[in-house]
DNA sequence: TATTCAAAAGGTATCAGATAAGTTTGGGAG
DNA sequence: CTCCCAAACTTATCTGATACCTTTTGAATA
């Protein structure tokens, strides 16, 4: 390559294009002023506001869809979404799919944030909070019960259900979206790491148990003990994860 | 309003639109056949390909964009991007900003996630991971002993740099991500709490040493004594942040 | 021959004007 | 009052041009 001697390349602009400086403009407005739900004003009545095309208008707001801020439909005007997790969702699924070491590295975090999740529900959640873990795990037991097609399909999203109820009563919102943007790609790169590979090594009214377990720990407002429930039994579902993808292992795609 | 007698609204398109499809479809390709600083075609061959006008390629560029695939620059070629945090950054900096209890909520993710990076990193940092730990630390070093104006700041980047250097060494790169992504949020907000509040609970000093003891822990390879460390660093840094936040407690901007 | 610099070539950014197609709304028919 | 349809509104996409930025090329120069 040989030595550096110039260092103009240095500089970033940044991209000072108009609709750069349009999208950011609209993003402070709608996160300042802009709640979930409410419109933007039409492209038309925008590319007045600004005083440039709609073409330009219409490239904004395809950034801002981009990154999730507002919503698109035909004949509609853009519709501010609530925020969610699902951008990093996004990223991590693009980022991991086909690589089961990336899976690995995500399960291990997620033992440590839903660990954390539940010390921090035994000590915070509301009586609401602990409604709605309770529903979802009545939700599992009823699925368990019932024989239909389907019901296993229901029990594993009450499942995922009552982790995200205890994310939600840890009172964190961070943690909240964190398990958001992890449950898709975990799901999706689970299901496909179990295909031809049925067997789990533990029933369903294991799985039950266990969670009764962490309920119980957040009831009482052990701390404690619901994080070493969860951690417990996260290290088993985790075993039954690996043993599922390590069928894959260094077997991209 | 009334009550809602038909329920035709349920129904969510996702938007099929053209620019929808092409941008889904690059991103596609992108991710899997397309390596970080690649170029993507010209907007005029894709218009081709696709058989779309280039009007549309641009909008699904500007979609792919928004979702930090690719880097856009006038005059030159759409190109992809390196993945990182950023994209979750920017939400968590917008569903955060101006809110002293999401700050909160962050740096309680934030001392879960870094116990569990030093622990990691405890275990498994390579020689060059460990080295880079060091490096930082001897920032850090160099900067307290400096005396000129910025000494401060070339401190406090160092400081940064060594935690994510930790985060880097845990060989896991979820936690490498979420790292980068909380950083820029935790910073901006507690650099925003600072104002008119300049005094910390400790000196520079002490800091090092508190790195230098997280440092030792993992060179010997002793998980639990890293994690400690950690824990401990962070629930001193901490406390400063906390009484930092408070004097905005209450306050949104 | 090697260097330099300016023009050409290749690209993106933006504009203007039109058409197609989906959504919402308000009025009229039953 | 309810239901349906057409007008008004709005977004999606197309075409064709112009402006401006980057990279490459090629010729003039040292």
């Amino acid at each position: 390559m040989g030595v550096r001697t110039i260092s103009s390349e240095e500089i970033r602009p940044d991209q000072p294009s108009a609709a750069n400086a349009v999208a950011d403009h609209l993003a402070r407005m709608i996160l300042n002023t802009m709640s979930p739900g409410a419109l933007l004003p039409s492209e038309a009545e925008l590319a007045e506001r600004y005083e440039v095309s709609r073409l330009t208008i219409r490239e904004a707001v395809k950034l801002l869809a981009g990154r999730g801020l507002v919503e698109l439909a035909r004949g509609r005007r853009a519709m501010v979404r609530e925020p969610d997790g699902s951008a990093f969702a996004d990223f991590l699924t693009s980022v991991l799919h086909n690589d089961s070491k990336g899976l690995f590295d995500l399960v291990e975090v997620r033992m440590s944030l839903e660990v954390q999740s539940a010390t921090l529900a035994a000590k915070r959640a509301s009586r609401a909070g602990i409604a709605a873990i309770e529903s979802a795990l009545q939700g599992m037991r009823d699925a368990e019960s019932a024989q239909d097609e389907g019901a296993e399909d229901r029990f594993h999203n009450f499942d995922v259900g009552f982790h995200e109820a205890i994310a939600l009563a840890s009172g964190n919102r961070v943690l909240g979206y964190l398990f958001e943007a992890m449950a898709a790609p975990l799901r999706q790169g689970i299901q496909i790491s179990r295909r031809g590979h049925a067997g789990r090594g533990h029933t369903l009214a294991d799985t039950i148990a266990a969670h009764e377990r962490i309920l119980d720990a957040i009831r009482e407002g052990n701390a404690r003990k619901a994080g070493d429930a969860m951690r417990f039994h996260l290290k088993d579902t985790e075993s039954d994860i690996r043993t599922a993808l390590s069928s894959f292992a260094g077997n991209p795609v």
